[in-house]
DNA sequence: CGGATTTGACCGCG
DNA sequence: CGCGGTCAAATCCG
């Protein structure tokens, strides 16, 4: 199963990197588009690379494929490893989740890049496509960098107080990369939209009135928190609010997965990389 | 007409 | 003093 679903993720990335390829014979006339599709296409092809190796090294089991979708929080300690058991359509299966431990300082500080989807999506970027809305306060040319960096703030700040900002600047070598940098969580009431939230009846429920989701363990223990912002398909980030409460788990999609934490909980930002059991 | 964006001015920090 | 971040008036847009 596992091995399947690793598969796929490899069958995936090739297949975008197939996409683009088409779309770049198409529009070869095009010198601006041919330049900004050939580092996607070579980044498909890599990450298709790293996947491949990751799951020769594993033997076929799952381990999660590093992706080109990667968070990069500003403070790191070294990464480590835990297991966490699934336990999904009445099989149980183990797998492991990479984490990345932040220390606390950064608990309101984190780093991810995106890539856009389409070039025609234009210059303004994932702007608005993370789930939650955002007002955009400023922009500005920084020293060294070829593009702007845009500065936006939730757009509930006035009614809701909200002090969730971020930051996007559009990668020097790979204009189809954002850096995105975010600042401080939502405590607005509005929510990541149906599709980026945990399953229908799964792991996760929302509390409108928080702002926040719960993740509902098979023990019937419960971890309370907030989703952050959706960096892709592939990570969430998980951010204890106090040592042994987890974010809540995104992932579940249209199925009910519980999952078990094996290990004692850790006091900061968790990053997952566990796209594996939801990806296409 | 109201909310969002643009953009030059302003401010604080190193 | 320079740079990055924010403010706010002007402008845009649905």
């Amino acid at each position: 199963m596992e091995s399947n679903a690793c598969a796929a993720a490899l069958l995936a990335e090739l297949s975008q990197a197939k996409e683009l390829l088409k779309e770049l014979e198409l529009n070869l006339h095009c010198l601006d588009l041919c330049k900004a599709l050939t580092p996607r296409i070579a980044s498909s092809i890599h990450n298709s690379f790293l996947m491949a190796e990751s799951f020769e090294a594993n033997n076929g089991h799952d381990r999660p494929p590093s992706s080109s979708l990667a968070l990069r929080p500003r403070t790191l300690s070294t990464p480590k490893r835990r297991y966490v058991r699934t336990s999904h359509a009445g099989s149980t299966v183990r797998m492991v989740m990479k984490l990345r431990i932040i220390c606390r300082k950064s608990l309101y500080s984190w780093r991810c890049q995106v890539r856009v989807s389409s070039v025609a999506r234009g210059v303004e970027g994932p702007g608005e496509d993370d789930g939650f809305t955002w007002r955009k306060y400023g922009q500005k040319e920084i020293l060294g960098a070829k593009y702007p960096r845009a500065y936006f703030r939730c757009t509930h700040r006035t009614s809701h107080g909200c002090p969730a900002k971020k930051q996007v600047q559009r990668s020097d070598d790979d204009p189809s990369v954002y850096d995105v940098t975010y600042h401080a969580n939502h405590t607005c009431l509005e929510q990541p939209r149906e599709e980026e939230k945990g399953g229908a009846g799964g792991a996760i429920q929302h509390d409108l009135g928080q702002s926040a989701a719960a993740l509902k363990l098979e023990g019937g223990e419960e971890f309370v928190g907030q989703i952050a912002p959706s960096f892709g398909p592939m990570e969430e980030q998980f951010v204890p609010v106090s040592p042994y409460q987890f974010w809540g788990f995104h992932g579940a999609e249209n199925s009910s997965l519980p999952i078990e934490f094996d290990g004692d909980g850790e006091v900061g930002p968790v990053n997952i990389w566990a796209g594996v059991e939801w990806m296409q």
